[in-house]
DNA sequence: ATACTGTACTATATCACTTAGTACAGTTAA
DNA sequence: TTAACTGTACTAAGTGATATAGTACAGTAT
């Protein structure tokens, strides 16, 4: 599982976060399963052509978030998965995305049935496992 | 329909994008018409303790996007609906909302019916009227 | 005339992002 | 032990977006 990352260059959306998001659906979509190791900071920032700062700021990013395990000397591994946020903070986070990508769409013309139907194929390629099961305690 | 503007000032959305935000939210919900006017650059920017320059970058983008019309000398009115973007780019946008929004809760952990269940309850407080109605030629 | 409208321009300050370079403690294997 | 690796922590610098400040101009309405 060589997680393949890439960035685009002429992207608005910065570098450590183009690096983050792909982590996390590579962890949503199974292809990063918890224990495994993360490539190293200074292999991604020759890969991707890219200052091994940047990918620090990524990788802290992600260890501050709960999303891998940090260990001196070690690489980053994918942490196991567990409940990281309140129950409160995930429902406010739900609902701050919602209100983001209603504002975008909104004027767009298209109708509420073909939104959510649009909505849920793109859930169905990312969240293969059916979500309502429980999660590793 | 007085158009109650206001920014959140510690928020990291640019304040200029927050007046379009609100512009465009309030034209799609229907709280602003086809041909209301806008209120003036100066007084946006008194009321909301801004520089009108900003105020005044938000609206350019508004007409640079076609949801306003202007006329030298007037204040700006709210555009006639029709369609502005190609069918391609609406889908295309469309599609770039949908993976930002997907990326944003795919590891927040609910489950694929929930977040489509609460979208269709955002969607239905924003677009009341059934958007398959044909819009004014 | 007077007061309003949007718009344009220069200049400045701040902040986020990125790059560059250096350094250090901990781990792993020869 | 030595060597090569791991993440992490600094300082410094450059760039671009954002916002502010001030001034100015053409068109509109009364």
């Amino acid at each position: 599982m060589a997680l393949e990352l890439s960035i685009a260059t002429g992207s608005s959306v910065p570098i450590y976060k183009q690096i983050t998001d792909q982590v996390c659906m590579a962890i949503a979509s199974g292809h990063l399963l918890p224990g495994d190791p993360l490539p190293s900071v200074r292999a991604v920032a020759e890969r991707l052509v890219v200052n091994p700062n940047t990918v620090a700021r990524a990788y802290a990013d992600l260890a501050r978030d709960g999303r891998v395990v940090t260990q001196p000397g070690r690489a980053l591994t994918v942490a196991p998965r567990r409940q990281i946020l309140s129950d409160e903070e995930r429902s406010r986070r739900l609902d701050v995305a919602l209100d983001e990508f209603v504002r975008g769409v909104v004027l767009l013309g298209f109708g509420r049935e073909e939104i959510g139907r649009k909505l849920a194929e793109k859930l169905a390629e990312v969240m293969p496992q059916a979500t309502a099961e429980k999660v590793n305690a």
